[in-house]
Parts: structure tokens; C-alpha cells; sequence
DNA sequence: AACCGGTGCTTGATTGGTCAAGCAAATATC
DNA sequence: GATATTTGCTTGACCAATCAAGCACCGGTT
């Protein structure tokens, strides 16, 4: 990404340096925070609850695993790791893909669903709690759509 | 609307949705974008960035143990771990404290702070272009504040 | 002055992620 | 249709964080 040609870059007025400052706090607090209050509800990890939501939503209730990957924007190697997390847990089993002998579909389970419907209200309230309140008043569909710019990861250079 | 019940709570608004759907990929993805542009351009990631930067501005340019980690909201231990990477790159040194022999110092060295200055512009870039560029146009110094409350532990109820 | 609980930091074990290498099935090329 | 390349996922090695246990020193009590 290389320094812009300016050895000396403009630097930051004071509300974007705060803006900046508390963003660095946010990245690094609110996953440990939310993530704390699940497993001291239900024991279930931030990770394991998004996926098992993912597959949820899914038609059929599975995904493949580069899928579920993206969506919980885990790399690829991670999610296997989650989902074998989640398989001797009996939260989730893994199929072999029909039409493609080399993919696997994850796939929820009963109890999956139902430890999902369990976990949700503890979830709900963290991210209330610890997010959504502090942004009262607040243009939200403004402030998502900045954050899905932001997010949507454009790795290159 | 029906039954706001004990079990099933009040669920999210449509834009609530949206909100926190985006905040699942900020948080995962911006860490990991802006240290990946950081240590590509400089090998300087991110946690070590923010050690010496909050060193820099510190009187003296050095800073407890606890006091460093908590400014880079980092547990203890894993402030340790840091300093030992930083002070083994001579960016860093670590002094016993005067008025406390139990306590220790971290000292950012003139390596340290010329590293910094090299490595400064590269974050400012990251930042502006992962982050702030699509906030334009948004109430910076509100946004600013509801983020560090959101980022205000809190860690009990 | 000898103890003893509390404090400041480090160390050991574990965890949850990464990337790179590997394996098996699919597909393209000849 | 045999071989080479690509694709889908898993595995191995590693890394940066965590928590809990340990060690050294402080300061108040007796």
C-alpha cells in the first residue's frame, strides 16, 4: 500500500484521531466482551454461535464448508476446526456433498437448532447491551451501510 | 406485535439487523485488514505499533507494566510477551523502577521511536483507507463518543 | 525484626486462530 | 483414456492471545 508519495501524510484532525482511538478500543473490547457473555451464559463461543446461525438461515439448514467460511469470515481452515468444535459437541454433522465427492456440507442438527434457540436471548441481550444501546438516536442504517463498506475487505495492493 | 415474554425478547429491528450484522464483519475483518497493510509495508503489527505509539507519548517515553497494557488493552501477560518480542527487536528496553523494585519500565529506545516515525504513515494510510474514508460525511465526534462507550468494559453485571 | 497478606510482573499450559503443505476428487488436455 | 492441473477440504506447524500458578518484593502487624 505504499506511503503516497508525501513523506509527511496529513496528519489526523482531533474527531477523526478520537474517532480512531475509540475504534482501536472497540475492535480489540467488544469481541472478548460479547464473546464472555455467552460463554458465561450458555457456553457458546461468539464463533461456534454465528456459525450454527449461519447454517440456520441456510436452505435445508447446510451449507459448504467454504461457504460457511465466508459468511462467518473465517478462513477455511478455521471453520473445519469450528466445525469439528461443534460435530463432538452433536450440535452439527458433516454430510459428503452429492454432487461433488470432494465438498462437504455441514449441517445443523436438532440439537444444534435447539441449543441455538437457547443461546439467541443471551446474544441478543450482549449485543444490545454492550452495542446497539450506544448507538441510540443514531442513524442505524446510515451507520451499517459505512460498516459494511468498511468491512468489505478489498485485500488487494 | 404479540407476546414480549420472559423467553422470547423483544427482537431486532430490520435496521438493528442490519447494524449488528455489520459490526460481526467490521470487527472481524478491520483488525486483521489494517494489521495485514501494516505488516506487509513496515513488519510492524499492530499490537506492537500500538505499545510503542502509547509509549511514545507517554512522559519519558517509558510506561509501567500494567499502565502500558492497559492503554493497549491487553491483559498483562500478554503485554509481557509483547515487550519481550519488542525488546528483542531493540525497539524497547525494560529498567526496573526506582521506587518499586517489584516493578518494571518500559523505556521506547531511539531505535524504537525512529521506527515508529518510519512505520507512522503506513498506519495513518491503513486507517484512513480501511476506516475513516467511509465515514465521511458522518458526525465524527459523536460517533466518536458512542464508540468508547460501547467500548467501556463494564466486564461484570 | 520476623511474619504475612497483597501487589507487580513473568511463566506454563491451553486455546483459537493463521498459513502452507498435503490428499483426494474433478476437470482439462493431449 | 491417461496424465496434468485445479479445486475442496484437512492437517501440521506456528503464533499471539488468554488464564492460572509462581516468584519477588512491599508494607503493615506483632
Amino acid at each position: 500500500m505504499s506511503n503516497p508519495s508525501a513523506e509527511t501524510p496529513q496528519p489526523l484532525t482531533p474527531d477523526e484521531e478520537a474517532l480512531v482511538r475509540a475504534l482501536g478500543q472497540v475492535m480489540y473490547v467488544l469481541p472478548r466482551t460479547i464473546d464472555a457473555d455467552m460463554v458465561g451464559d450458555r457456553q457458546l463461543p461468539l464463533t461456534e454461535y454465528t456459525a450454527l446461525m449461519n447454517l440456520s438461515e441456510a436452505p435445508e439448514r447446510r451449507l459448504r464448508m467454504h461457504e460457511l467460511a465466508a459468511l462467518c469470515y473465517l478462513s477455511l481452515s478455521g471453520m473445519t476446526r469450528t466445525i469439528i468444535r461443534l460435530e463432538t459437541q452433536g450440535l452439527v454433522k458433516r454430510e459428503r456433498c452429492e454432487e461433488d465427492a470432494r465438498g462437504w456440507n455441514a449441517v445443523l442438527t436438532d440439537a444444534g437448532f435447539a441449543r441455538l434457540e437457547e443461546s439467541w436471548p443471551s446474544h441478543l441481550a450482549a449485543v444490545r447491551r454492550r452495542f446497539l444501546q450506544h448507538f441510540d438516536g443514531h442513524d442505524l442504517a446510515r451507520l451499517a451501510r459505512a460498516f459494511r463498506q468498511a468491512g468489505a475487505a478489498e485485500t488487494t495492493d
